[in-house]
DNA sequence: CTCTCCGGTCAT
DNA sequence: ATGACCGGAGAG
């Protein structure tokens, strides 16, 4: 029951804030998107669009306060520092409410009912989940699969806590522990230490906003990626700037991420007005959520008229999302072409690791198919698109490499849409679609 | 006041 | 462990 549908700020009329103001300077691999500020990036890639179309009005980060002020300020001063805020900057602070994922549906932004009460799935941002990362991990019981059995062989998730953190943190909170959606017989639990980061919540607190996310993911040609079309593969290496713990050193991952969809350009609005009624729009929640406490369920909200999602087809991606480097991406390259063949089998036959009873061992000797990485790479931007550097520099407004995003997707999280949208309305903003077909592809457990 | 949405809590 | 709720913080 809506009827609300109130003209969300967003969508209303309040011109376009101009982009979050960005304090520190913006690497030029970064794009920006407010007034003239056309980082001369030597790849430039067709920002105009962008510009134009700022990612979201302010008042959307609402809770993000000042996003421009990176320092630890308000995050912190807020005296319940427990809350995390938006940070303001990553891809989902960026992004535009889907409209379709089951936050967005409950949202009154959309017609919802607004019980939920989340962020959209698109929007969550790296920065809360971070938080909750460090919150959380300490007493998250993590397990290391046989990585024999069948459900060890399956894909990660992509939405569970580990696979969250292993996606942008590179396992830094929950080391060695496998999907937790995996129901692995034989998968024995291990102490979750936390490398990297000390046990006082203080810490985090100041070290949040500073995190960086000094990862580096290794470069694949689009050769490679479209030779891996079956799957993705989104390795990656990590790196430390600060002196990594001994489990921690380096370390590659792969993952499988779903397959990336195309996005549907449409905006808010739009989408606001299609209000899809999609048969099964549960869309995001891949695994069977449980039932709502109430009454209030996600078709009641549907009462919209089942508008058409227009022509535009949702259609997979699958490009293997991998992230590109800027600089190392030749000698990477090379690398990655010896271990192509490796990956590549890698699919189906996931590493046989040596051994799990230690996790901490475990991410010494990585499975047979990890990269180690060639050498201490200065954190290249760029690549980590979906990562918000708090504080820092951070390449994860709009890639310079709009091209390669074009080319080869890297990450879900990162969506392809943006280029596309380009080419169809020019908003690159448009979070991914949540087409049913797709659900639980490209998303973010509720935080 | 309006609005977004974090984080705690409870049900599953 | 995870999702549904919902109180309420905090910005506009
Ligand atoms: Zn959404
Ligand atoms: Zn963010």
């Amino acid at each position: 029951m809506n009827m609300m549908h109130m003209g969300a700020p967003m969508n209303g009329g309040p011109p376009p804030p101009q982009m979050l103001q960005m304090h520190h300077p913006l690497p030029h691999h970064v794009a920006v998107f407010a007034h003239g500020s056309s980082s001369q990036n030597s790849q430039a890639p067709p920002l105009q669009a962008a510009s134009a179309t700022p990612p979201v009005p302010s008042s959307m980060n609402r809770s993000q306060s000042r996003a421009s002020c990176p320092q630890s300020t308000r995050e912190m001063s807020s005296h319940r520092s427990t809350t995390s805020r938006r940070c303001g900057v990553c891809r989902g602070c960026q992004c535009k409410p889907c409209g379709q994922c089951t936050y967005c549906q409950d949202s009154p932004q959309f017609g919802g009912p607004g019980v939920k009460k989340q962020s959209c799935i698109e929007r969550r941002c790296l920065r809360v989940l971070e938080n909750r990362l460090q919150r959380d991990a300490p007493t998250f019981k993590a397990r290391v699969g046989c990585n024999a059995c069948e459900d060890c062989r399956m894909q990660d998730c992509q939405i569970c806590l580990v696979c969250l953190d292993k996606r942008f943190f590179e396992n830094r909170h929950i080391p060695g522990a496998m999907c937790a959606k995996k129901r692995c017989n034989n998968a024995q639990s291990i102490e979750c230490v936390p490398s990297l980061m000390s046990q006082n919540p203080a810490d985090f607190v100041q070290r949040a906003p500073k995190r960086s996310y000094e990862l580096i993911n290794p470069v694949i040609s689009q050769q490679q990626q479209q030779q891996q079309s079956q799957m993705h593969f989104d390795v990656k290496r990590v790196q430390y700037m600060t002196g990594p713990p001994p489990q921690m050193m380096q370390q590659m991952q792969m993952q499988a991420p779903p397959q990336q969809q195309i996005p549907q350009p449409q905006t808010p609005q739009q989408q606001v007005q299609q209000h899809q009624q999609r048969p099964n729009s549960n869309s995001s929640h891949s695994q069977g959520p449980s039932p709502p406490r109430n009454g209030v369920s996600q078709q009641q909200q549907q009462q919209t008229p089942p508008q058409q999602q227009n022509g535009v087809a949702h259609q997979i991606k699958t490009d293997v999302n991998v992230e590109n480097l800027e600089q190392h991406q030749q000698q990477q390259q090379q690398q990655q072409q010896q271990l192509q063949q490796q990956q590549q089998r890698m699919i189906f036959q996931p590493a046989p690791y040596p051994d799990l009873s230690v996790h901490a061992r475990l991410m010494v000797q990585a499975p047979p198919q990890v990269i180690t990485a060639p050498a201490p790479i200065p954190l290249p931007q760029g690549q980590m698109t979906h990562m918000p550097q708090h504080g820092l520099d951070i390449p994860y407004l709009i890639p310079t490499s709009f091209v390669q995003a074009v080319q080869g997707q890297a990450d879900p999280f990162y969506p392809s849409k943006f280029e596309l949208d380009f080419e169809h309305n020019g908003d690159p903003f448009v979070p991914p679609s949540y087409a049913q077909d797709m659900k639980g592809q490209v998303v973010l457990q509720q935080l």
